[in-house]
DNA sequence: TCGTGTGAAAATATTCACAGCC
DNA sequence: GGCTGTGAATATTTTCACACGA
């Protein structure tokens, strides 16, 4: 399908959402539902119906007036909208403990992130093997990105690590960079970064849990 | 440190700024640097200076003017905040890849989220010990949640079973869910749920990338 | 003088409401 | 008849710009 942009920018948000979206219709379509209409896709979603209209309208159309959307022909059109379509490769700096769950993260690989080579500076981890994947050192990252064709570099390495895996992910020609480290990296503008900070929602527990107990009493 | 919110409500786009500065802060305090401006604070997190200030505007001023802001009391103040300043206790249900490396990040239990008991319903799993946690069968989750004083559970069981992992915790008296299943669970309004979807910024990450090239052309 | 704290202004995002189409 | 797609209205968030205080 070809997607083409209706508006010059696409916020942040509905990225998030529709990849929200994708879960749910994976779920939907994994039950054997057919056809949703906004309403209850947003209802499993927690936004609004328009929302999810409006979130769709950014790429095209792709539901029947008076019908809904088929939620197979939706689940394909939103991963072409966000080109997940296809297959991304990875490389992974960092074989701790977060490092070899993600190398082993079945839900990854069975939407299309392919982590193909890891590498570590501990002199104990290289030569080892994480799920089929040898361990190597660092020394070897531009060459296997080139030869592999990797475009996605994760970091999970202890933070103060993280800067220097980023520069070497840069060097070696990565597009973009999934940081899971415990702090922030700089990049240039021409490597696209994402932070991943479990802490963002943790707190948001923690501040909402409190707020909750002292609104009711 | 008495924080009283001046606003009613607090964006929740602000709650993750906050722990993103918690996190940058707590980098440059490593680094023995004792006095930030918001300037330099919002440019290593990448926003603008005023919306740092609005953002602690919202909970009192932290701030001396003409002089920026104490490292080590931003810090403290911003965690008094979150109301991450005390120990919150979780019990984790699913004990796989991703859980056993979540039981044992050492990051969680630094910044004061104790994972002190995990679940599974595989009885290969049950009674066997993932770093000093013994693995316990789902049954006994009330008793121990009771027994320890856990607030807050994290699910990362496989998808089909984390809607019953959300039930069973709901029902034990927990307070907040933290999600990393690949699947949307919903839970009484009582219970505060957070979800944790690594897709938001995968796919950020791919549709950046393909935008910034088809852009550039 | 310098940088915070904060109203006012601008930009952005969400929701409404209904025309249009199956 | 029912549900999408969308312009218009609303609400929210971000940024500006400057008064204020160290």
């Amino acid at each position: 399908m070809a997607i083409s942009l209706k508006s010059e920018h696409i916020p942040r948000a509905t990225i998030e959402r529709l990849a929200t979206y994708l879960q749910v219709l994976d779920t939907m379509r994994k039950d054997g539902l057919e056809v949703i209409s906004s309403e209850p896709l947003a209802k499993a979603c927690e936004v609004n119906a328009s929302q999810v209209r409006k979130d769709l309208a950014y790429f095209g159309e792709f539901g029947v007036r008076g019908v809904g959307y088929y939620v197979d022909f939706l689940y394909e059109a939103i991963k072409d909208c966000l080109h997940a379509n296809r297959e991304w490769r990875a490389a992974l700096i960092g074989a701790g403990n977060l490092g070899k769950a993600l190398l082993n993260h079945q839900e990854f690989r069975r939407r299309g992130l392919n982590i193909i080579a890891a590498f570590d500076s501990d002199p104990d981890k290289i030569g080892s093997s994480v799920y089929d994947i040898e361990i190597l050192p660092p020394e070897k990252l531009g060459e296997k990105v080139a030869e592999l064709g990797i475009e996605l570099g994760i970091i999970t390495t202890p933070p103060e690590f993280a800067q220097s895996a980023a520069d070497m992910l840069c060097e070696s020609g990565i597009r973009g960079i999934l940081n899971f480290s415990a702090t922030r990296i700089l990049t240039p503008k021409s490597v696209i970064t994402e932070h991943v900070n479990f802490f963002h929602q943790i707190y948001s527990l923690t501040f909402g849990i409190t707020l909750a107990e002292n609104t009711r009493a």
